[in-house]
DNA sequence: AAAGCCAATTGACAGAGATCAAATCTGAGT
DNA sequence: ACTCAGATTTGATCTCTGTCAATTGGCTTT
């Protein structure tokens, strides 16, 4: 999927009634700062398979993303993918040393992001240390649950892979959306294999085993989570 | 292995003739900060296999690696062991957000750390954004390796794993001590096996499979890269 | 030098998950 | 409603890596 057409708002929103003012990176400014930050970025959207930036992309931009979900992954030169993530409203992206993104990122379902460029938003941080050690709270954050992905990726059954993913998945839409035993899954069973380590085969068959036994309940774009107690059972083993 | 007898030197270093001096990070202070910084760090020893902090323990220093090589891991709680990284000279440990280790960490052969309280280096840094960013370059660099080792965890073979592991340690040995074909490799194959979510027996068979096909000789405590361009193929592919 | 111990290697076999292939389902467009 | 393409599921088989077991090797102690 390449980039096509990406629509740039001409400035209408702010940042005071933006949904996920708490939640990001703003959540370290005062009122004050939030008008001054509001200049700095831009609502951006993309459609369904867009894909935002990509790994070997000079970094021009960071992102807040507002609305939607992106899979963030890598590719090995003969085509193999690892998901190394999905980025929900809230999550910040664009965060490296090297001056490259070290994935690449697209859209799974429409997307709308908060675009800062990336020297204005470099002055800005400058002088506002609690806006960096904001950021450093979520490197940091992300650092443990990367840490977290290793030990499923490296010492984990698929049944306990594809139980400890519903489950994670879940309690994110949870801190989004509040308590619901109904999962919508977004992304396809691929993408789900991919960040599993597993193939898209043996996903479908775990998922079915799953609700053979009881577990879950396969709906329209997600599950329903029948069995809570269990599945966490098989996530912890 | 339990902590046992650890040496707390009564404050006879400098860091002005630290090893690591430039590489750790220390490197964003000045000469009149260094000073009022090696007041707060004292180094401390550990013996083989001493465990330096454990993952549930509440995090009540830094630690910047002097000496040695550490191996950090988390366990499941059948006792499955992933190994999300080891420590050379150089790096830090302590970054959390939980107030906890979200690892544990223990010594592979001696090991020196410059170990920091974290209240009174919390509230060095609070005055000093240099060293915040340097910390957050840091957090960001190791978050970048643990992506790429996602990769190798989900998606590469026994064969990759292990070529990538050979080329990727002696890198690091080359930046600490400089060029060499040889090799050490101070930790254990099941040190190995954890890190790359092998067993000791893969790992094992795989050393010898690149020995038969001369592109490494096993030697006592490490290897001989013999062929490097094979290695290198064989980790790209 | 012999004994003992632990790490590493090697062998035989098994099984979880991959691969290959086909059938079924779903949704968009006509 | 019908067609077509892509996603998902299911089945059959294979293979890479894990498991279990025995052997070898190196180092320390006596």
């Amino acid at each position: 999927m390449k980039p096509s057409v990406v629509t740039i708002e001409p400035n209408g929103h702010f940042c005071s009634d933006c949904a996920i003012r708490g939640a990001a990176v703003c959540s370290s400014l005062d009122a004050a700062e939030l008008r001054e930050f509001e200049h700095l970025g831009r609502r951006v959207h993309f459609d369904s398979g867009e894909t935002v930036f990509s790994e070997e992309d000079m970094t021009t931009s960071f992102y807040n993303v507002l609305e939607g979900v992106m899979r963030l992954y890598k590719l090995l030169p003969d085509g193999r993918r690892q998901i190394v993530g999905f980025a929900l409203p809230g999550d910040f992206l664009g965060m490296n040393i090297s001056g490259r993104h070290n994935f690449s990122a697209d859209a799974i379902g429409a997307v709308t992001v908060c675009q800062f460029a990336k020297a204005p938003f470099g002055r800005f941080i400058e002088d506002r240390p609690q806006l960096l050690r904001r950021i450093n709270e979520l490197a940091i954050r992300e650092l443990s649950q990367a840490r977290d992905h290793m030990v499923l990726l490296g010492r984990r059954s698929a049944d306990e892979k594809v139980a400890t993913f519903l489950l994670g998945w879940r309690e994110r839409q949870v801190a989004l959306k509040g308590l619901s035993d109904t999962v919508p899954l977004p992304m396809s069973r691929q993408d789900i294999a991919d960040y599993l380590g597993l193939t898209i085969e043996t996903v479908s068959r775990t998922f079915t085993k799953l609700e053979r036994h009881g577990v879950i309940e396969i709906i329209h774009g997600g599950i329903s989570l029948l069995d809570p107690a269990r599945a966490e059972a098989l996530a912890a083993a």
